[in-house]
DNA sequence: CCCCCTTTGAAGTCA
DNA sequence: TGACTTCAAAGGGGG
């Protein structure tokens, strides 16, 4: 329910997130950004340059035309499913949830019955059918439903049969991101100005997301197909992962027709591997429908767990640990970062020249801190969604469940102990990366994010005189990456600057999770302040 | 071969 | 309640 209270919903704490943003102040960067920050890294470095220029002229609405125009031919096939996914989201919200001042009503967020959402959606782009139900469970996905589905209880007005237009089903899983600029997802996108055509003329919803569009994390479970008759073929095996994969060969479901087929298989292998067994009917949905999370102990396991061959994964050769084995691993939701991460790390490789995934999620790290509030709010929303999902289908589980199966590689630095092990440390890691960020993207990157980190972005909105560090990003030369105190730093107290936002369900009471005009104004302002801020604050004085 | 590194966020644990 | 720890993804680097 949480949105559906005029954004307020709590439930689950979705709200949090919007708050989360770090930089209110950004929200102006964002529009720079929008440009910069999704596009390619190299605008980024430049963008962060004149960023603060630009801002003043960019304008929400603009930033939303821009958009439209970056195309990025390379996306990744992940990315684009993603992209889709997001792009999906975005449109709800920017129609409905953003723009709308009466999303309230808006079904999608709540998503309060849905049993299963993976069910839902049918085959068709499983995760287009599975989000669009998720998000408007009364309606029928459009695109797709128009083809597909014959039942679609869609209202009328709702559905948007039209938009099968955009690509065919068989389209090629790329394709429709081209169609629709694979910009889109990134965080810069404009959400609305998506596409005109996005919106439901009528009713001012956004239309249904193309197929394409729905959310790849949403792997079309079997069972969901099952309730569609429709073929998969038009299923796009993006790579993009589903948020859960799903066993390839993994699925029992009832219909077989409907089963994984290889490009599906594809998309899963990423999760799963290939000899992955059936998830024990326990971790199965209620529908009977494995949930993507589910990754069989044995071979979800971090690369030192034990590897359970297909043969394997019955028994588990110490007794101790059949439990576990039983038990499928069932993987944390994804975090409004991580599904950032997700989109965007393709798209970081392929522009920039660093392979190392240090190295690309301090780039994202950034680029994330860049995001506009509003783009950070699509990824919470989306997290949000994630985990009611996984909630939903996996009531009993527990993120303590997980606990102690990867092995700890943790750093054992307690907060005390950082002073040490951070030299060592820090050596390496930062500094290592620095050359090829720069190449990229700002080397302050990681670092950066963290100074930039302004205030507490809770404190930024509450209290606009926080300096946002947002743009130190842009300023800042480098603070390099090194960062004393490893991810510690957030807490750690000598940091006055914090990098993570609060937790929305604080703030989210008083403003309302989405960014309304109103607070988008305050943050404007906030802005404001915070450009005229030095950026020194936002180096961290740390030490 | 396996863990580390890195990022943010959510959730769990502990005092 | 706050501080701290784990895990989530990803993949090259390094032991």
């Amino acid at each position: 329910m949480p949105q559906l209270n005029g954004g307020g919903g709590d439930d689950l704490g979705a709200n949090d997130e919007m708050i989360s943003f770090k930089d209110e102040g950004e929200q102006e960067e964002k529009i720079s950004e929008n440009v910069s920050a999704e596009r390619d890294l190299d605008d980024v470095k430049s963008s962060l340059v004149n960023e603060s220029e630009n801002n003043s002229s960019s304008s929400d609405s603009e930033q939303a035309e821009r958009r439209p125009l970056l195309t990025r031919a390379d996306t990744e096939s992940y990315e684009k499913t993603r992209d889709y996914f997001h792009e999906a989201l975005r449109r709800q919200q920017d129609g409905g949830f953003f723009k709308s001042p009466h999303y309230p009503g808006y079904p999608f967020l709540m998503i309060p019955d849905l049993t299963n959402p993976y069910l839902s959606n049918g085959s068709l782009s499983p995760s287009a059918r599975t989000y669009l139900q998720m998000k408007w469970p009364l309606l029928d996905v459009p695109g797709s439903a128009g083809l597909k589905d014959s039942r679609s209880p869609t209202p009328g007005h709702l559905s948007n049969k039209v938009p099968v237009v955009q690509h065919a089903p068989h389209v090629h899983p790329l394709t429709p991101l081209i169609t629709y600029s694979n910009e889109h997802f990134s965080p810069g996108t404009p959400p609305s100005h998506l596409s005109p055509e996005i919106l439901d003329p009528k009713t001012g919803i956004p239309r249904t997301p193309h197929p394409s569009e729905l959310s790849p994390y949403y792997p079309l479970s079997p069972g969901a197909v099952g309730s569609i008759a429709h073929p998969l073929s038009w299923f796009m095996p993006q790579q993009g992962q589903h948020m859960y994969s799903i066993p390839p060969g993994g699925f029992r479901h009832p219909y077989p027709a409907l089963a994984m087929n290889a490009s599906m298989s594809s998309l899963v292998s990423s999760r799963f591997s290939p000899h992955m067994v059936t998830p024990p009917p326990h971790s199965l949905h209620q529908t009977g429908i494995p949930h993507p999370a589910i990754v069989s102990p044995a071979i979800k396991q971090e690369p030192g767990g034990e590897h359970i061959s297909p043969s394997m994964h019955a028994k588990s050769p110490v007794p101790p640990k059949k439990e576990e084995d039983k038990k499928p691993h069932i993987k944390k939701p994804l975090n409004a970062f991580m599904l950032y991460m997700k989109e965007m790390r393709a798209k970081v490789v392929a522009e920039c020249t660093l392979k190392e995934s240090a190295a690309i999620n301090q780039i994202l790290g950034r680029r994330w801190h860049s995001l506009s509030r509003e783009e950070q709010a699509k990824y919470y929303e989306l997290a949000r969604k994630e985990r009611q999902l996984h909630s939903q289908l996996y009531p009993g589980w527990s993120a303590r469940d997980n606990y102690g199966k990867r092995k700890k590689r943790k750093r054992e630095n307690k907060p005390d102990s950082k002073p040490e092990d951070f030299s060592i440390r820090s050596k390496k890691q930062c500094v290592q990366y620095l050359p090829s960020e720069k190449m990229c993207d700002s080397p302050a990157s990681s670092h950066g994010s963290m100074l930039d980190s302004p205030a507490t972005p809770s404190a930024a909105l509450a209290s606009p005189a926080a300096p946002a560090a947002t743009h130190s990003e842009q300023a800042q030369p480098l603070s390099l990456t090194t960062k004393p105190e490893g991810r510690i730093s957030s807490s750690s107290p000598s940091t006055p600057i914090l990098t993570r936002p609060i937790p929305f369900t604080s703030l989210h009471h008083s403003m309302l999770s989405p960014p309304s005009p109103f607070h988008q104004a305050a943050l404007h302002s906030h802005h404001a302040l915070f450009q005229s801020q030095p950026l020194s604050l936002v180096t961290k004085p740390t030490e």
